[in-house]
DNA sequence: CGGTTTTTGAGACCGAGTCTCAAATCCCTC
DNA sequence: GAGGGATTTGAGACTCGGTCTCAAAAACCG
């Protein structure tokens, strides 16, 4: 019981996941699968989504009008640095953070939580 | 043309704000308009949140339901740290920031557009 | 192929947020 | 404090992202 099979839906979805490093909505996502010949239901698509995010093979944010967001992401913890022109994500490692959580303890008593810290700004090409 | 009122509504909802450094979602505000006394309805609720967002004496943000929230706001630039214990925020200097926007520039490129951070975590009397 | 389990799709449903327009409020003047 | 023009409000219709339901379809396995 509870065995997972291998749909086309699924296949479609994480196969558009995987092309950019990006953020999609569903609705983008759908209309994608509707060009590409293989529609998929505004629910599978979701429920897709859910699961992959479950499964940290994807990552979850919502945008600035509140709608979720998927974007494929199977390294282990790190925060996107996310492009206001071109929608590109790029990783920041914890690293380059330390220095700045120290000061945010001394000067502000606050204890970062790094599981939700997320950048905008211009990426390289962007510039 | 285009004078502004001062109305029972709006001075209504800027008195709530007013009183707590937190985000307020619209639904909560009319929940405690309604115990207070002063009803107002939804429409009015969000047609003097906008208006005081753009007059930049509240501040917008999308909580993890991507639920738009407020908060009376009347300092210059800064950043907010949000407790997730007690919903408490807290300003952050910018200056806090400044080695850690020079790293993401010559380790990854990025230049930071220093106006959408926000920051997770406990702060001092919940940690 | 046949049977069992999982997945899918259509469409009903939900809830946050927006829009509309007549009625109420504000404020200025007399 | 009454009159009147400009602004604001409220009730409710509406939009739209996201969820739920359940019968039908697809995946798997022997």
């Amino acid at each position: 019981m509870e065995t997972e099979y291998e749909t086309r839906p699924r296949e479609a979805i994480a196969r558009i996941l995987r092309a950019e490093p990006r953020f999609f909505s569903a609705a983008e996502l759908c209309a994608r699968l509707d060009e590409s010949g293989t529609p998929v239901s505004r629910a599978t698509v979701y429920r897709t989504l859910e699961r992959l995010a479950a499964k940290g093979e994807a990552a979850l944010r919502l945008n600035d009008r509140g709608e979720a967001t998927f974007m494929s992401c199977d390294n282990g913890h790190h925060h996107h640095a996310i492009c206001r022109s071109c929608g590109r994500v790029e990783d920041v490692a914890c690293g380059a953070l330390d220095s700045f959580v120290d000061r945010l303890r001394s000067l502000h008593g606050f204890q970062l939580d790094e599981h939700s810290l997320e950048f905008h700004g211009k990426c390289r090409s962007c510039v």
